[in-house]
DNA sequence: CCCTACCTGTCAGCGTTCCGTCAGCGGTAC
DNA sequence: GTACCGCTGACGGAACGCTGACAGGTAGGG
């Protein structure tokens, strides 16, 4: 999972990029409202956290700006004054979530855990396709309701084909939403990761299409 | 996908082309405004990275002039000064985004990628004509119902033909959105596609006028 | 502080599938 | 009738994706 970061107080986005971290996103963040308003439109990500007050471009200005633009990944506004108007006029604006400063920052993920959640089409932690079951509290994987142990890397691997379970993952797609901008990998790099989780998985659940990418076997997806 | 490169330095322009190669892109290069405007008004291409300052025309003339003429292609452009008056001037011409020199290959591939998934997103997933329908999320083709084994390129090929089923297709035409320029392939790579393709499909399917080119039958295009 | 176990990217090799090429044939137009 | 265009089946090189082995890195434990 991809997640985005807009907040100019250095050391809140320093703790929210390593929360989010922790939680398992790719975090990318920045400091002003212009580069938000960029990144928004050019990259894809599963979440946004926005803080409102933000230097050069304010944050609900981006934000209608996004949503014009037919943006529509969660965002979680946070803003410094938590009055009642602000968080009409975020809502208006196309928010999914509110959060007022100061808060706990395990609220935070929670709630942005909750966003990509509800984005998927699901409001339980539980999201199952096909014999695959993935539990988001617990970040824990089970085919047939028998617990595999799937590290990290690969759980957020088929978190996301789980997100995208109705079509063909592109591999260069998969990269990005793993690692981020990071580009430093050989394609190969997923290969592997795809060969050792279906070692643990066995087979029947990750599909390749050959010359596009992975997808999970639920469905008759195959041909 | 079709890429057209269009930057004066040559090392960066070398550079270019071979990142948006390896990322997936058949890449056309030139290195002047008059023929970037020649080559973006009568070809197509699925992305065009524009650098501002060219030879004989500038790029922002171009750019406005493909607009003007009705060209709807993504445009990322480069601009050596990073300012945001000539961004927002990009912005005004018609650039779908824009990128500051120096920048990492990496982003600039990054932001090329999202502008083509981004213009790609509009459309339905599921597209039929006649029996034969495509399912882009899938990368899967069916006849009547009954899905059919098509590989990475057939598949394209078949796209295409569906997205312009209201007219004969010529071949050159296939092979250069195919294949991009790449003139290696003798024309009879296309007949062998197509035959292979007639076979899984059955026939009534793809249609052929003699001296002009390929159709989607059941389209009444024959005839 | 070292040791260990685990995670994960890289590499090389392999099998499979894909698809461009070739040669020959048939149909169509004139 | 004939010349050209397009079709077909066979073949082989090449690309794609998979796998096992290996090593650098990291985290946790003693």
């Amino acid at each position: 999972m991809r997640a985005l970061a807009v907040e100019d107080d250095g050391r809140i986005a320093a703790d929210l990029t390593e929360a989010l971290q922790a939680s398992g996103f790719v975090v990318q963040s920045c400091d002003d409202g212009e580069t938000a308003w960029f990144l928004g439109d050019t990259e894809d990500f599963d979440l946004v956290v926005l803080d409102l007050g933000l230097p050069k471009l304010d944050g609900l200005s981006v934000l209608k700006h996004w949503r014009a633009a037919g943006r529509d990944m969660p965002v979680l506004v946070l803003t410094a004054r938590g009055t009642w108007s602000e968080r009409v006029e975020g809502i208006d604006a196309g928010a999914d979530d509110y959060l007022p400063k100061p808060f706990r920052m395990e609220e935070l993920v929670a709630r942005a855990r909750a966003l990509v959640r509800r984005s998927a089409g699901r409001g339980g932690a539980l999201q199952s396709v096909g014999d695959l079951t993935l539990d988001a509290n617990r970040m824990t994987v089970a085919r047939r309701g028998v617990p595999v142990a799937a590290t990290a890397l690969e759980y957020r691997l088929l978190a996301y084909l789980m997100l995208h379970s109705d079509r063909v993952v592109a591999p260069s797609e998969l990269l990005e939403h793993l690692y981020g901008d990071d580009f430093s990998r050989e394609a190969n790099a997923l290969e592997a990761l795809v060969a050792r989780l279906r070692r643990k998985l066995g087979p029947g659940i990750i599909g390749t299409r050959r010359g596009f990418g992975y997808f999970l076997e639920s469905s008759e997806v195959g041909a």
